[in-house]
DNA sequence: TCTGGGGTCCTAGGACCC
DNA sequence: TCTGGGGTCCTAGGACCC
């Protein structure tokens, strides 16, 4: 039986949910991200689409946002009312579907191949009960596979409602820029305009074998599927955590190693607080450390067998700290434990 | 002093074992 | 003394996503 899946695709979710509380702020530029001030380091979360228009969008640095946009609204982000929002809108989700795979807080596939009525009754239906329960807007894309579900709900975006079919890609696909495909990111979009490569349809005839030159046999499969609409994966119900980390930007560069240690201990007591309220061990402590340059070095250890104990690991955490000898001011310091297993 | 913080997956080399 | 492959684990780094 042919697969339907359903992608469902918050607009703008975070800044949404603060025009809610903030109605005088709509139709302004207002940019989510950060402590709210454009002034720290910090990257934008999510722009209003007034504010899209100066050009700024998720990731930008808010220094930058407020350069493009000097009369936006900075806001800083608040998780627990994301949080909050989240799970009213995944209640309308898990009403549609129980095969359902969430995407963070504002994101899901759905597998609805097990219904009998029309995928676009159903969407539509969708959009309105989570506009009821929420006072948010959602975009659905509807598709064969996840890769032409999430294609099709940013089409129409924003309250968009889209179904692609295998067949509509060379029309409404091809023209698309490569990045639009999930897994093109800015290094691979690079590679890809030195052979020539611009949009999806360039890419579907280059093929396999015409990128092999220049990405792994692996690589180049998977991007020659995406190019022709080919999606095997599945929607997955349950994922098992694979790692657990902290990790944190310092205001103004770190030289200080005993300023580092100490950060480094209270990461670790905070992620540990998150292990052992899931029950779980770790068997690997990652340290990461980026400088001011943006060049980024890890360095991990392992135990025997997976742990809690907290002295075992800070040893652990001491050992890969000293293992970098900073001698270089630091800009990002990160604690990742890996390895996890139920106790 | 442009570039957060939470993650996942892939690759590649070396160690080690059979 | 010189020579295989295959498999798995560990570590480091890179790319990507929301």
């Amino acid at each position: 039986m042919a697969r339907i899946i359903m992608h469902v695709d918050m607009d703008a979710f975070f800044a949404s949910v603060e025009l809610k509380r903030r109605p005088s702020l709509r139709g302004q530029p207002v940019i989510v991200g950060g402590r709210g001030d454009p002034a720290r380091r910090g990257v934008v979360s999510t722009a209003t689409y007034e504010a899209r228009v100066f050009g700024i969008h998720s990731g930008m640095a808010l220094r930058t946002a407020a350069r493009l946009c000097p009369d936006a609204v900075f806001l800083p982000v608040d998780f627990p009312a994301y949080h909050e929002a989240s799970a009213r809108v995944f209640e309308c989700l898990a009403a549609v579907s129980e095969r359902l795979q969430p995407v963070g807080l504002d994101e899901a596939y759905m597998d609805i191949s097990h219904r009998s009525d029309d995928p676009l009754g159903i969407g539509r239906r969708l959009k309105d009960d989570i506009h009821t329960a929420t006072d948010l807007v959602a975009s659905v894309g509807i598709g064969p596979n996840r890769l032409l579900a999430k294609i099709a709900s940013d089409l129409e975006k924003p309250d968009g409602l889209t179904r692609l079919r295998r067949a509509d890609v060379p029309e409404r696909v091809w023209p698309l820029p490569v990045r639009t495909l999930h897994g093109v990111g800015p290094r691979t979009a690079e590679r890809l305009a030195g052979l020539g490569v611009e949009t999806v349809g360039d890419l579907a005839r280059m093929g396999r074998d015409g990128l092999s030159t220049e990405f792994s046999p692996r690589h180049a499969q998977s991007l020659s599927d995406s190019a022709h609409g080919i999606d095997e994966r599945p929607v997955q119900t349950e994922r098992v955590r694979k790692s657990i980390g902290r990790e944190r930007t310092f205001q103004q560069d770190c030289r200080s190693s005993g300023r580092l240690d100490h950060e480094a201990r209270l990461m670790l007591d905070e992620v540990r607080g998150r292990l052992t309220a899931r029950q779980l061990g770790a068997r690997t402590v990652t340290v990461k450390l980026r400088y001011r340059d943006f060049t980024t070095h890890t360095r991990s250890q392992s135990l025997a067998s997976a742990t809690d104990d907290h002295e075992a690991l800070a040893a652990l955490v001491r050992q890969c700290l000293f293992a970098h000898r900073l001698h270089r001011a630091v800009r990002l310091l990160g604690v990742q434990l890996s390895g996890l297993t139920p106790l």
